[in-house]
DNA sequence: CTCGGTTTGACAAGGGTTCTCGACAGTCCT
DNA sequence: AGGACTGTCGAGAACCCTTGTCAAACCGAG
């Protein structure tokens, strides 16, 4: 079965007028959003969604590199459309949310000498990084 | 409850027989085990505690920086008596949980440097790799 | 030993995420 | 077009880890 949904080259994912409305609430957005508040965005903007429909996209589209998903200290998912479209990692304001991406070139290069050193294989890393935007900041 | 001190001791806890205990298993295992685990361990041999405890003795030895805790991708918390009593990270074996500690130095200064590039303040960091040890490489 | 604040533990929420399952809607085949 | 198929939806229940609740047990200073 050929794949004509022109996005999405990964798995086959239909393309409804749900998953439409989440990539574009994303895409509306600067910061991480969970998926409960995206959700909640979606109804307050009329649509009428469920909360799993919300959960699976989101988990669909992070798989597929779509979007990215960083887990905070809370345990809670959070899900971003990013502009690099290659791996990178988030320097996230812990207080307001404003996101800055990092070019992951240095994280990498040196994931991947400590993980040859030791001698293990298939290395994945999670980094991220918390901290008070300057706004934020300025106002503390 | 705003504790952002970061350092601070906090209150002395009482030496209790359930705190003893804890500390003594988290002494006998040599990889992360999630609190559950603990718990189970406790009580597979003969020691009367509840699992409320467990969690509580394991949030503030966490906290005091007697112990570790590193939060896998399935959302668990699991907790480890580390031999490096300086902060640091940690190389996980996904297969086995086999445990690497990590100097920190490199990243320390990579996040700081980075932190002050984007005038970002009180920076914390999340650093945790996986993969797969020699052993568990060589039975793949 | 006594007394008062701390800690405990069985149980019950909490909060996020996933599963269930009947109802639907695109697709494919004929 | 008609009918069978298969992927998706959505409401709610189910799950899981974790954290409150609160009377009773406990620790340790005096």
């Amino acid at each position: 079965m050929p794949d004509l949904s022109g996005h999405a080259v990964g798995q086959p994912q239909r393309m409804t007028t749900q998953r439409r409305a989440i990539a574009e609430v994303l895409g509306s957005v600067e910061d991480f959003r969970s998926a409960q508040q995206l959700h909640e965005l979606l109804r307050s903007t009329g649509k009428r969604i469920g909360l799993a429909t919300v959960y699976r996209a989101l988990a669909g589209m992070a798989e597929t590199g779509e979007i990215d998903a960083i887990r905070g200290p809370d345990g809670e998912t959070r899900y971003r459309r990013c502009e690099l479209r290659v791996h990178h990692h988030h320097l996230v304001c812990r207080s307001c949310g404003a996101t800055v991406e990092l070019d992951a070139r240095t994280v990498e290069g040196w994931v991947n000498a400590l993980g040859a050193q030791h001698a293990y294989t298939d290395v994945e890393h999670t980094v991220e990084l918390f901290g008070l935007c300057p706004a934020c900041s300025a106002r503390a």
